[in-house]
DNA sequence: CCTTGCATTATGCTTACACATAACTATACA
DNA sequence: TGTATAGTTATGTGTAAGCATAATGCAAGG
């Protein structure tokens, strides 16, 4: 008596799980018309409400096409995109199980040379913070942070001392939610990479730059500089 | 806010666009406690089904944190994340009002490789089709595809040419619905890079590795190097 | 003091229903 | 023939209500 009230129902889960079931191996091929979600839902016993659901988050998936009236569509090349968390370095390293040591390596304040005003938008004599600094990863150099930070948007920074303390740590604490932009590409190993990552001069090196703006003004921009033969990876 | 003389009903967009600016630059800073979702549907005028979602999807932004019982938290560092839309060249091409053009360099069948099975796990002997293409924009070479695929798994790659489709577009009609590894890196010019993307030999490629699985069985293996200066960017 | 367990509570999910809106279709009218 | 318009239909989004589930804290019992 008491087992079948425990009954269980349908989850959005079960039917989303089924749903990409047929659309991967099923019937469902790429450019097929599915019923609609009334059908769908009498067919598989469960509310218009929550198939509405499974359909959405497939949809947001990048899977299945939504519109009006023209019903629910499987996509021709399901558009999946791939995803990076931007790794906050000593949480990356430290879940490796690698012990995590960072280093401050200059620290200097200074007007904001002219490709860097114009990178930000900053005004003739803006005053940067100009920081480089090292990740270790079982004490071996693994990132080199080479950070300018707008003392006109963060007068903060200027009392940081970032001897214990790492920018971006900093900076995610102190500016939170920020705009971004990102980019990978490849370079020749400057001096500071030869210097500091143990590269050869003109060795390949893959570097990520970011800036970042709060508010629409420019806050930080960084290059980081990676050890030889690293790689950024992702499944999905 | 909600001084609408139109009957409208507050929308979850209206709620979640509140409470991120709450969030942002409003009074609910990193680390606190929003009231409960039924206090804040009784504030907002809205149920608590509608202020459920706009939290829920607040919450897969990664902007806030929720639990049961313990409530819903700003995030201390908000972990959002990078997205790529992982390009189809022409279509990527074609975007920047360049014109794509798309060239077969080399079509060979051969039995796999040693570092080839090993990565893909393939029997020995497997046969594999090894292609390498050239994507130019605007008549210039742009990338350059270094493509193995294996055709234990896919036997169809056998009959096709890839004189005119390039294996990507052909592939992804075929396999749409694959699992996916994919990776970042820099390497030294190849020879190959060399002959087709105008480098030197020895110079900083951004590369990208793409490993691609249907049904827990390895497809195919792709090195995309790109032309000097490429970078790969986002904003989020 | 430490466990065990119950009550409490906030979120998680489902149902049933209703109306809004976009887009396709057919029909009417100039 | 071409265009305007109304009807139809599938998805989009809202309300109210209820049970499910996880986490927390308090209390009883050893």
């Amino acid at each position: 008596m008491l087992g079948e009230l425990t009954q269980e129902k349908t989850s959005f889960r079960d039917v989303k799980a089924e749903i990409l079931r047929r659309i991967t191996d099923g019937p469902w091929g790429p450019g097929s018309l599915l019923p609609g979600e009334v059908e769908l839902a009498d067919e598989f016993g469960c509310s218009r409400t929550t198939m509405n659901r499974a359909l959405r988050e497939l949809s947001e998936l990048g899977l299945i096409d939504r519109r009006r009236k023209a019903g629910t569509r499987v996509r021709m090349a399901p558009l999946r995109e791939a995803r990076f968390e931007m790794p906050i370095m000593r949480a990356e390293i430290e879940k490796t199980g690698a012990t995590y040591r960072y280093a401050l390596v200059s620290h200097t304040v200074l007007e904001a040379p002219e490709w860097l005003r114009a990178k930000l938008s900053l005004k003739p004599k803006t005053p940067v913070v100009h920081l480089i600094c090292l990740h270790f990863a079982n004490g071996v150099p693994f990132q080199l942070e080479d950070r300018w930070i707008n003392v006109a948007a963060l007068p903060e920074a200027l009392e940081q001392e970032f001897t214990n303390v790492g920018p971006n740590e900093w900076l995610v604490k102190t500016v939170p939610f920020s705009e971004v932009e990102i980019s990978f590409h490849a370079v020749a190993a400057s001096n500071d990479a030869v210097t500091y990552l143990d590269h050869n001069l003109g060795d390949p090196v893959f570097c990520i730059e970011r800036t970042t703006w709060w508010k629409g003004e420019a806050i930080t921009f960084v290059t980081l500089s990676h050890r030889r033969g690293h790689r950024m990876t992702t499944r999905y």
